[in-house]
DNA sequence: GCTCGCAGGATTGTCAACATTTTCGCTAGC
DNA sequence: GCTAGCGAAAATGTTGACAATCCTGCGAGC
C-alpha cells in the first residue's frame, strides 16, 4: 500500500523474460507451441503425466499450463475426466473469423486514423513484397508477409486490446486456416486486396480501410465456408 | 463454447453444481463477484493468505483462481510480487468499449437475419420496459433491462464467441460504467436508440441494425470520453 | 546527515504425497 | 451368448509442507 506503482499498462515484455525461466512457462508455451503446430491434434488426450516427463516439468506446472490453454480456448477439460485439444467445428470457426473480421477492421480504421509518413512507408513496402510473393506463388512467405502486415496494423493503430483478442481467435483457428490455404487456390480478384488495404490506410481514410478489411475477410469466410462442403 | 462459465447463458446445470462444491470454484465465483461489485478496488493488492480465510478454501484453489482472473483481465500479477486488481485507465477503457461496439454490432447483424416471430415479440416487450424505465427515470432497472436486451440479442445471433468476448470485455469496465451512469445525464436524442435497434431486427435488416448498435455505442464511448475530461 | 548494506519478516512459487473419481477388464448370473 | 455388477489400476483433484524471492526497518560507515 505504501508503495502505489505504476497503473496497469498493457502488457508483458519483461513478464515473458521472467516467465521462461520457471516452470509452468516452459509447460505453456511447449504445450501451445505443440498445438499450434499440429504435433497435437484436436481430440487428443493431454495425459499430465505423460506432459511431465515430455517437458521435463512438474505436474503441478503442466496442470497450471493447461489451465492457461483452457483460458485461451485452445484445450478443453472435463471435470474428473481431463484435458483434450479443443476440437474446433467449422462453424465455431466461421464464428470465429466473424470475429477477427470486425475487429481487424476496427483495427484498419484506426490505423488510418493514426498512421505517420513512416508507417505508411513500411506499410507500402510490405504490401510490394507481399505482391511479389503471391506473384512467384510462394505461399509460405506469402502467408508470414500477411501475418506480418497484419501485426503492423495492430500496431499503427494502438488497439492492444483488439490485437489481444485477434491473437486468442487466431490461434484457435490456425489448423483450419493451414488448411484452407493448401486447398484453396485464392482467386485472381483477391489477389491486390492487401494493396487496397495499404492504399486506404495511407490515404488515412478510416472507413475506407475499414470497408476494405472487411472485405477481404469476408472472402476468407466464404472460402472457409466453402471449403466445408 | 470453451468458456460458458459467466457469459450468457448456463448450458451445464450439472457443472454449476460441480463447481460450487469446489474450492477454486467457489473462490473464483467470490473473487469475481467481489471486484465485480466493488468490494475490491483497482490497484488493491490481493494477499493470497487473506483470501484464504475470506473464502474458506485452500491457498491452492485461491492461487488458481487469480490464474483465472489474469486471463480474464480482471488481475495483473507481477511474478513474486503478488497480484492485484487490475486497473482500468480511461484510454484502455475507451480502447474496450471500441472492441465492444464493433462486435455488438456483429451480434445484431446476425441477429437480424436469424430472429424468429417470438424472437421479435420478445424483444418488443424488452424495448418498451427500457422505454419505461427511461421515462421514470429508474437507472438501476435500466441498467438491468439493458444488460438483458443485449444478452437477448446476443443469444438470438447465436454467435457464442462473440458473445464470450463481450462478457470478458465487460467485466473489466463495469467499474467505469457505472461511474459513467451515475454522472451522466443522457441526453434526450439517445434515448430511443434500443429502441430502433430493435426496429432493425424485427425487420430482418442487418446493415440498418449493425449501423444502429454502432452508433448506440458511439454514443456511449463519445460520452466517457467527455467524462474524462 | 545521507547512503549503503544487512538481517527479519512476510509472501509467493514449487514440489511431493494423499484422497477421489473414473475407466476398463473380469467374473457371475440370467 | 449377453448383460449387470464388482474390483483393480490409472488419472485427476487437493492438500500441506518446503524453498526462493522480495519488501522493510535498523545500524554502520563515509
Amino acid at each position: 500500500m505504501a508503495h502505489e506503482r505504476r497503473a496497469g499498462v498493457p502488457v508483458a515484455g519483461k513478464d515473458q523474460l521472467k516467465q521462461g525461466k520457471d516452470g509452468k512457462s516452459i509447460a505453456v508455451q511447449g504445450l501451445r507451441g505443440a498445438i499450434l503446430r499440429g504435433d497435437m491434434v484436436p481430440g487428443q488426450r493431454l495425459v499430465e503425466t505423460e506432459l511431465v516427463e515430455l517437458f521435463g516439468v512438474t505436474r503441478g506446472s503442466v496442470r497450471s499450463a493447461i489451465d492457461d490453454l483452457v483460458a485461451d480456448g485452445l484445450v478443453e477439460r472435463i471435470h474428473n475426466r481431463g484435458a483434450r485439444v479443443r476440437r474446433v467445428s467449422l462453424d465455431q470457426a466461421i464464428e470465429i473469423m466473424e470475429c477477427r473480421r470486425v475487429l481487424e477492421g476496427l483495427i484498419a480504421a484506426k490505423a488510418a486514423e493514426r498512421a505517420g509518413p513512416d508507417d505508411i512507408a513500411r506499410l507500402r513496402v510490405h504490401g510490394e513484397l507481399l505482391r511479389q510473393a503471391i506473384r512467384d506463388g510462394e505461399m509460405g512467405k506469402y502467408s508470414t508477409l500477411n501475418q506480418e502486415l497484419h501485426a503492423m496494423l495492430a500496431e499503427i493503430s494502438g488497439q492492444s486490446t483488439a490485437a489481444d483478442l485477434i491473437g486468442r481467435l487466431n490461434a484457435q483457428i490456425v489448423r483450419h486456416q493451414f488448411q484452407l490455404a493448401q486447398r484453396t487456390a485464392w482467386p485472381r480478384s483477391s489477389v491486390d486486396e492487401h494493396g487496397t488495404i495499404v492504399e486506404a490506410v495511407a490515404a488515412k481514410d478510416p472507413a475506407w480501410a475499414e470497408r476494405a478489411m472487411h472485405e477481404h475477410l469476408s472472402h476468407v469466410i466464404t472460402a472457409l465456408k466453402n471449403a466445408g462442403e
